[in-house]
DNA sequence: AGCACGCCGACT
DNA sequence: GTCGGCGTGCTC
């Protein structure tokens, strides 16, 4: 007898080995093997049983022992990550690396094998619910859920509810009757830290029954918590992208929250979208996916178009007052000489001048940090540029740096122009620096604080900054699209967005989409119960239809546009992609391995037509970064079925084909194309 | 990814 | 004369 091991290399094949019969019994999949591999011992994952020997010219070896008394993995995981494997174009052995601890891999690890058993299940326990008064939205959300429990079918549900509508409480009675089915629940969020409150209200509704899981534990606790739910010692995982391989071998829901947030895309190999990978785990589970958000993805809010997903609304705000009022600020109408910088419109100093006067915070959003864009020469126009990656350094007056925000690129700043030595440096372009200053000129005793990666990486600086704003402190925030994350600020009855247009007009189809989603985020974030809030939206074009769709809080009106573009340029959600990057320390290289590509694919049939096609190649947004040249090849597939073809093509050209000195990256679903 | 094998510069 | 630089090639 053979099995086939995952090893965790970047190669997209299993190992066979031979199994002495001593261990047949016990080389179940799912189960690590310690195998040699390459002149030393590796621990591999065993995939699958099998007859026949690989079709190779070397001898077969055999595995040398077991790690596990009982399989790690149960079949619909190995299921699932076959299958995120064979989607996403990753080496299997790095989906199984990405699965599991990664203590589980190392030798050492060796020495705990005895403590993984096999998996007992908790009794199913009442749970003592507290009686909650629900809305009629929200109830109609829970018997459903309930009722599709009941059935134990594969169902994917979109909850489509406003910030402060109550979702919450509709997760937590789904998780809870799937607890009472004897079936464990999974509670996925973007990220953990953002969202203490959210977990303080799913760890109290289930007490000692709750393992997290993310990105920001130690190895041992990782093994911990996995051991938890291997064991059944916990059932409910909380977690972030990486829980979606929680150990959970009865799983009843998997709920989503924030669905659309690009931080379930892992941006590298395996680059997985845990929102997708999610739904293909309840079906394999015979589960139920509950996605949760405000703002659903396009991709999302399409597939309940298609009658595939369940649509709920939850459109009424029980706990969260009325909707803010956004106003558009058209600033082609503005004199240019409001103050030194041009940056604030009149509506918007009234407006903030009025909020300090009746003592109320404000927020002001702008998506750039540093002081300026760039530092240009007045007499030759040169600017100053990043060695690596080639992209205008950002000034950093601060620190007195001119930073590249691509790498760690730095150099002191510059008195003279290193083209021609002129003096006069101009610095172009505002970041959130230059909007703390022009505040100051305007309100030298309000208390101005900056929320961006600057101020917040320091040891405890970012919960200072919090505590500051939640005691009412700091009167006016100045921030990144950091504090449009997960904080809640409830005294905050302004909110400002400087320059709107920045993220509207990024070389990204999706930038309409993050822009409508980034405004309805912020504006959710003004006025409490109450205190109404008031959102100024400064933009250069007041009538694009993100802007004004954001401003009505009308989502149906921004998708209804926003499909239409993306059917026109065959985006998703009406096709599908692949970017391919290729990368090398030469450009001249780069650029031939994706010409060479492009015309392999253009050549192939797999199966009739390949019906593919095909932007580029050309210099990635980024052509250069840390130093390395990029160029790459997007490719449009209609549907699902031509890009699973175009895939099996890029992958027997990639492997016939090696370049020496080009590293390959094949982006499947990519969320940005940078 | 590792890790070995393989041909060209500065050290005892 | 060697030690070692990291290019390239393979892993059941």
């Amino acid at each position: 007898m053979y099995v086939n091991v995952a090893l965790p290399v970047p190669l997209m094949q299993t190992f066979t080995y031979a199994v002495p019969s001593s261990l047949a019994q016990q080389a179940q999949p799912g189960t690590r093997a310690l195998v040699p591999f390459r002149h030393r011992e590796r621990i591999g994952l065993i995939m699958e049983q099998t007859e026949t020997p690989p079709n190779i010219t070397g001898r077969v070896k055999t595995l040398s022992e077991l790690c596990d008394k009982s399989p790690l993995c149960d079949d619909i995981m190995l299921e699932l990550l076959q299958w995120i494997s064979r989607y996403y174009m990753a080496p299997i052995g790095e989906v199984c690396r990405a699965a599991l601890p990664s203590a589980f891999f190392r030798r050492a690890a060796l020495a705990r094998k005895s403590r993984i058993g096999l998996a007992h299940m908790t009794d199913v326990e009442t749970l003592d619910s507290v009686p909650i008064v629900f809305t009629a939205a929200q109830q109609q959300a829970i018997d459903h859920s309930q009722r599709l429990l009941g059935e134990c079918l594969f169902h994917t549900t979109l909850l489509h509810g406003v910030t402060g509508s109550g979702k919450t409480e509709v997760y937590l009675a789904t998780m809870e009757a799937a607890i009472k089915q004897g079936r464990q629940a999974l509670f996925m969020l973007p990220e953990i830290g953002l969202t203490p409150q959210l977990l303080a209200r799913v760890t109290a509704h289930f007490p000692d029954r709750v393992a997290l899981y993310h990105s920001g534990l130690t190895e041992a606790q990782r093994v911990e918590q996995w051991l938890r739910l291997h064991t059944g010692a916990a059932d409910i995982c909380c977690g972030t992208r990486s829980a979606i391989f929680a150990p959970l071998h009865n799983l009843g829901c998997i709920i989503v929250d924030e669905e659309h947030d690009g931080a379930y895309k892992q941006e590298e190999s395996p680059r997985y979208h845990a929102r997708d990978v999610a739904v293909v785990r309840a079906k394999l589970s015979g589960a139920l996916a509950l996605l949760g958000s405000a703002t659903p993805s396009l991709e999302t809010y399409h597939n309940v178009e298609r009658k595939k997903y369940h649509y709920l609304s939850l459109p009424d705000r029980p706990t969260g007052g009325p909707l803010p009022e956004v106003m558009l600020v058209d600033m082609r109408k503005e004199p240019t000489s409001n103050d030194a910088s041009g940056l604030f419109s009149r509506p918007l100093l009234q407006a903030l001048d009025a909020n300090l006067q009746a003592g109320e915070q404000t927020i002001l959003f702008l998506n750039r940090r540093g002081f300026s864009q760039l530092l240009l020469c007045r007499d030759c126009g040169a600017i100053f540029r990043c060695p690596d990656c080639d992209i205008a350094l950002t000034l950093h007056r601060r620190v007195a740096e001119l930073r590249c925000h691509y790498c760690e690129f730095s150099i002191p700043r510059p008195t003279t122009c290193r083209e021609c030595g002129a003096t006069h440096l101009k610095a172009m372009g505002s970041g959130t620096e230059r909007i703390e200053d022009a505040l100051l000129e305007h309100f030298p005793q309000v208390s101005i604080a900056r929320f961006d990666r600057d101020t917040t990486t320091a040891r405890g600086a970012r919960q200072q900054l919090l505590r500051d704003m939640h005691s009412g402190k700091t009167e006016i925030l100045i921030g990144t699209q950091m504090i449009t994350k997960g904080h809640d600020f409830p005294g905050v009855t302004l909110v400002g967005i400087m320059q709107a247009d920045l993220s509207l007009y990024l070389p990204d189809f999706r930038a309409s989409e993050r822009t409508f989603q980034l405004l309805t985020q912020v504006a959710g974030r003004a006025g409490r119960r109450n205190k109404p809030g008031r959102v100024i939206v400064q933009t250069f074009t007041p009538e694009h239809y993100s802007l004004l769709a954001a401003q009505s809080h009308n989502y149906m009106t921004f998708v209804a546009k926003e499909e239409t573009h993306r059917r026109e340029l065959g985006y998703p959600p009406y096709g599908k992609l692949i970017n391919v990057r290729c990368t090398s320390n030469s450009e001249s290289k780069a650029a031939s391995f994706a010409q060479g590509l492009r015309d392999a694919l253009s050549r192939v049939t797999v199966g009739g037509t390949l019906d593919v096609s095909i932007v580029g190649p050309a210099p990635a947004p980024r052509a250069k970064l840390a130093g390395r040249h990029r160029w790459q090849l997007l490719l449009k597939m209609k549907n699902a079925a031509d890009m699973r073809k175009v895939s099996e093509a890029i992958a027997t050209h990639t492997t016939n084909q090696t370049e020496s000195g080009v590293q390959v990256a094949v982006d499947v679903d990519p969320l940005h194309l940078l």
